[in-house]
This record gives structure tokens, sequence and C-alpha cells, in this order.
DNA sequence: TACCGGTACCTAGCAACACCGAATAGTTGA
DNA sequence: TCAACTATTCGGTGTTGCTAGGTACCGGTA
């Protein structure tokens, strides 16, 4: 993945983390090392954790800390109901915006 | 469109300008016109401009002058090699960040 | 004991990008 | 003359992801 990817993620990232957060409570080691898994190959660690500590203090997410067997206590994070509002709007963002893309796309063959 | 947009345009905007450059050679004013009739309603012109600036100083467009019968001279911008091959690469990181988006809408439900 | 690797989190400084607000300049018509 | 439309430019702002560190807890190994 290129530098291009960088500038595309702002703002998608964001939505990435709250999608997996609706499907599960998750801390952040732990969804960094999925992101990774799914070809998000190059994601800092520290921009999963900055972006946890946004989407907290909005109050889109609630937050527990659950003691771990092997390190520190992990930050659970859950998507809440304001969260949860805050992903049906940016689904429909992102629908606007690919369906656009797409459109441009065929018309530029 | 809400701020969700916003964030979400950094680095697809400029994929966007590119798409339809590459279809037909296309300047400023005009562009900006062309977005805002597509949906994309407060796109800001002065970041049409400056993206337009970005591009042409990265080499991936070209310029020609144009003189117009009502107004300045407009600086019409078309699509070059190189500028394609980044088109490209655009779409590729598009198609995969897509492709991983509609993989967690689908999954959240 | 000392040390390394894996787990887990945090932070300061940086670069890129879209937005805002304003300015400039040419043309046409009231 | 003045307003409206066309067309481009620019400085300053806020948000974001990345870099490059650091802290801390634990288990295994030399």
């Amino acid at each position: 993945m290129g530098k291009q990817a960088t500038e595309m993620l702002k703002g998608t990232l964001e939505g990435i983390v709250l999608a997996i957060l609706s499907s599960r409570p998750a801390y952040g080691y732990e969804i960094t090392a999925w992101l990774r898994g799914q070809g998000f190959s190059d994601i800092a660690e520290g921009t999963i954790y900055a972006l946890l500590v946004r989407v907290e203090q909005r109050g889109l997410v609630d937050v527990e800390k659950v003691p771990s067997e092997k390190g520190p206590p992990r930050k659970v994070y859950s998507l809440n109901t304001q969260g949860r509002e805050y992903l049906e709007e940016f689904w429909r963002t992102w629908s606007f915006l690919a369906e656009r893309l797409e459109q441009l796309r065929e018309g530029g063959k």
C-alpha cells in the first residue's frame, strides 16, 4: 500500500474501527493486529490508540478496563447508542462517495 | 453532507478530480461546478484550485492557458501518462479499501 | 540474576489535506 | 457606474494518520 492509502484512510479509518466495535467489543492492540491481518499492513499502532481516545472523548464508545494474563490491563471499547448513530451516518456518507466513484470508474473507460 | 465527508474526501478527492480529467480536459471552475451538480454540494472552490496546483507540481497533469469569452483566461488541465499511471494506482487502493469496508458492512448486521 | 520478546498502552512533533474567508481580475448587462 | 458572473489565487485553521520514541507487565532463557 502506498502513500495514497495514508490520505484515503483519513476519515475512513474511524468508520472502520467503529464498524469493528459494532460487532464486538475490542481493545487497541487487538484491533491493530486484526487490521494488519486484513491487509492494512502499515497501520501504525499509535494511530489506533489516538483514534480510540478521540472517539471516547466524543462519547461514541464505552470503555472498560480488563486485566490481562499476559501484560498490562486492556482497555476494552464497545460501541454505545450514540456511536451506532454515528456509524449509520458514516455508512450513508460512505455509500454516497462509493457510488460517485463507481460511476466515475465506469465512465473513465 | 456532514463533517464526516470532509475527512473522507481527503485523498479521494484527488482521485475524483484525476478521474474526471481522464475522460476530458477541464479547468478548475468547471470541475467545481460539475462536482456540485453531482451532489458534492459543499466542495469549497479554493479546495479544487489548491488540488490542481498540487497535481500539476507532481507532474500528473499538463496545463494550457486558454482565453475565455466571459472572464479571465482558463487554466485547462489534462491528464498525462504519469497521471494515468497514478490514477491506476488510485483505483487499486480504492478497490482495496472498498472491499474491506463492504465486508465490514456485511458482517455488521 | 539479567535479559529479551511479546503484550498493551501512551505521547509529542510532523506532514498532508480540505475548509474558510478574502482578494484579484476580466466580461457583460442594467 | 455598479452588480453579477466567470475564473483564479492565497494565508490561516482544524483534523487526521504517521514517525519514533517511551512506559509497563509478564514469561522464558542464558
